[in-house]
DNA sequence: CTCGATTATTTACCTAGGTAAATATCAACT
DNA sequence: AGTTGATATTTACCTAGGTAAATAATCGAG
């Protein structure tokens, strides 16, 4: 059996996944991708952008660009740590505020995504992404 | 439960795959997303623009600027239709002597990423993922 | 204390995806 | 035949991801 289609299909529906969020999102004008950074910052609190490319498993250029349409956007403040080198990210009173309004549009349109999956499925879908192989990782 | 974390590992096994094969496609000049395209019209024959978009589910300016980057790369021929408004697109001799070899980096890098899975739990991911309800798709 | 190595961030350059609007061609109808 | 509407492709402008190399600041050993 090819197992190509297979990951073809993965790859097709990760992108519909995100367009279909980013057409939430856009009500906000936040996109897919600064959300995940929002969300990881309301949780975390502040953070070295070391910290946060590192958790996300993204790399350093693409959270420094990110961020910076962030700052322009006023969801983030990036601060200058102790140590010189380092940028420390928190987020805004704004996006603090606005949060909450978010995550509940984000979860309503996940909740449709799986609205046709048991909550079985669930479970097997994420053990199964978890025991995806991939060197380096 | 909360759902989000299973699309954000969604999405960053999505990346981290994307990246992976990247870097076995590195020694043949090619890239993931051309590899679609090529695999495509290997099994397919020629084909216009519109289709190749409408199949892959992507937009036409991506296949657009794509087939540019494939075209310079010596992998494709844009030929005009006989509708003029039309682009016939079909690989290049050395595409079609090449393919093999990637198809079998390929298949190889794949098997590795799925090598701890069953049987089933490939049955159930690919099930799962036929079930994703994404709206407009 | 200074010099070399390491670490954090940024910059430059690439692919890939999206939307909106411009072009060009075709089709169909009066 | 000319006009109108639809279709195929492209262009311009945006986000997001990657690599390699440049900067800047810190750390540590001698």
């Amino acid at each position: 059996m090819d197992v190509s289609n297979l990951f073809h299909l993965y790859n097709q529906k990760a992108r519909l996944l995100s367009k279909a969020l980013n057409e939430t999102l856009e009500t906000f004008g936040l996109y897919a991708s600064q959300w995940t950074i929002l969300y990881t910052l309301y949780h975390k609190g502040p953070m070295i952008q070391t910290d946060i490319w590192r958790y996300l498993q993204v790399e350093a250029p693409t959270v420094t660009r990110t961020l910076t349409r962030m700052e322009k956007a006023g969801w983030v403040i990036r601060r200058d740590g102790t140590d010189k080198r380092e940028k420390v990210i928190e987020l805004t009173n704004q996006a603090i505020h606005k949060y909450p309004e978010i995550k509940e549009a984000i979860r309503s349109k996940e909740n449709q995504f799986i609205s046709a999956l048991s909550n079985q499925e669930l479970d097997q879908l994420r053990n199964i992404l978890e025991k995806l192989y991939i060197e380096g990782e």
